[in-house]
DNA sequence: CTTCTATTGTACCGATCGGTCACCACGATA
DNA sequence: TATCGTGGTGACCGATCGGTACAATAGAAG
């Protein structure tokens, strides 16, 4: 679905093949883009933020917006693998919100300034690619649908509208705006206290 | 404490007249804003929307960022003003959690561009007005925060932790980004179920 | 008719924008 | 030695950034 495009012979292969330099590029922007805003970053700010000039930059990037794809769709990525992980391994269905719920929470937690752009600039996208990771925020709220809708035909949860489930996820999306970053047991424990809200919404 | 500036139209006891011009402006801005970021907006599109000059535009505001923080303020001042009034109103503490809650989601809605940039810009301002803006979000939430303190008084609600509080505002405030102004659901319904969410979580 | 104030258009400022360019340093291989 | 791929430099491009200067306009008052 989402082709990476690197740079010309980079990560064909194997999957793990991306350069060092790219990774800190990418944790640098990631962390700018998070303060700032993506329109308010310059290259020339990444470019110093890295030590590395604007030609060399442009050697590990092919642009801007290509930085911006790549920190949007990183971890919603592993996300959306976890969460299809925790929905076969768990068929508790009390127990599969609580471990989505803590793993949601944890994610965010930890790759806070990439979860911040994912959720705040996705409208600094262009079209085609902003499509694509609004495509994947659906795929992941279907993963979580389809816990609810297990825990409706097993008599354990009763029906939620849509809109409540757009809700309770923006509960945990939002979070981003006043999260401290103080260690994934404490996100843990963010995760518990939302799992609960959801539970008492959705639970007969 | 934080009403020192123009807020548009004088219908809140508010003695300042607006300039209808101005008001134009910050409508066109909040759209702009909302569509495609602060930074991502210049003040030539603005210019070009409003149909008035470079030099025209810069005599109804001061600054870019003037504008900025004058869309955050406005209607987040509002809410405070009103769900103070719902707080003095309202005494039974059920009642009152599904007035703040249709009142939230119905600002909203009716206001989705200003609200947008209000949750989704706040980096974007310098720090004085960042925190005069932060400020504002607080005290909406302290009023929430006695809603409950006050039902929990009265022996309706179970003690609620802040966090849950945080993420349940957060519900409402994360709705920007899906809310359809003239969507299958009008705002007061999704504040009802909403408000049902929070009853669930917080009554005892 | 002046004279004033309120409002507007336009040209312009220095700075910065995203992105490209020719060129270069260096290790590996032949 | 010569060649090549990888990674890096820094000047440079046209466009646009937020903001200013200033003359021109309009309308009411005198």
């Amino acid at each position: 679905m989402n082709e990476q495009m690197t740079r010309p012979q980079a990560d064909k292969g194997d999957g793990r093949k991306v350069s060092p330099t790219r990774l800190k590029v990418l944790q640098v922007a990631a962390n700018l883009f998070a303060d700032r805003g993506y329109s308010g970053v310059g290259v020339n700010e990444i470019s110093e933020a890295t030590g590395l000039g604007r030609g060399a930059l442009y050697y590990h990037i092919s642009s801007k917006e290509d930085l911006l794809y790549d920190i949007t769709t990183a971890y919603m990525s592993d996300l959306i693998t976890d969460g299809r992980a925790i929905a076969d391994a768990e068929t508790d269905p009390v127990e599969r919100v609580r471990a989505l719920s803590r793993a949601l929470m944890m994610t965010i937690s930890e790759h806070l300034s990439e979860m911040t752009v994912c959720f705040r600039e996705l409208h600094a996208l262009t079209d085609e690619r902003r499509r694509a990771v609004t495509g994947l925020h659906s795929d992941y709220q279907a993963i979580w649908a389809m816990a609810l809708a297990d825990g409706l035909t097993k008599g354990v949860f009763k029906p939620t509208p849509s809109v409540v489930l757009k809700g309770l996820l923006g509960m945990y999306f939002y979070s981003f705006l006043w999260l401290t970053p103080r260690g994934p047991q404490n996100a843990a424990d963010i995760g518990n206290a939302f799992a609960d809200v959801v539970l008492n919404s959705v639970r007969k």
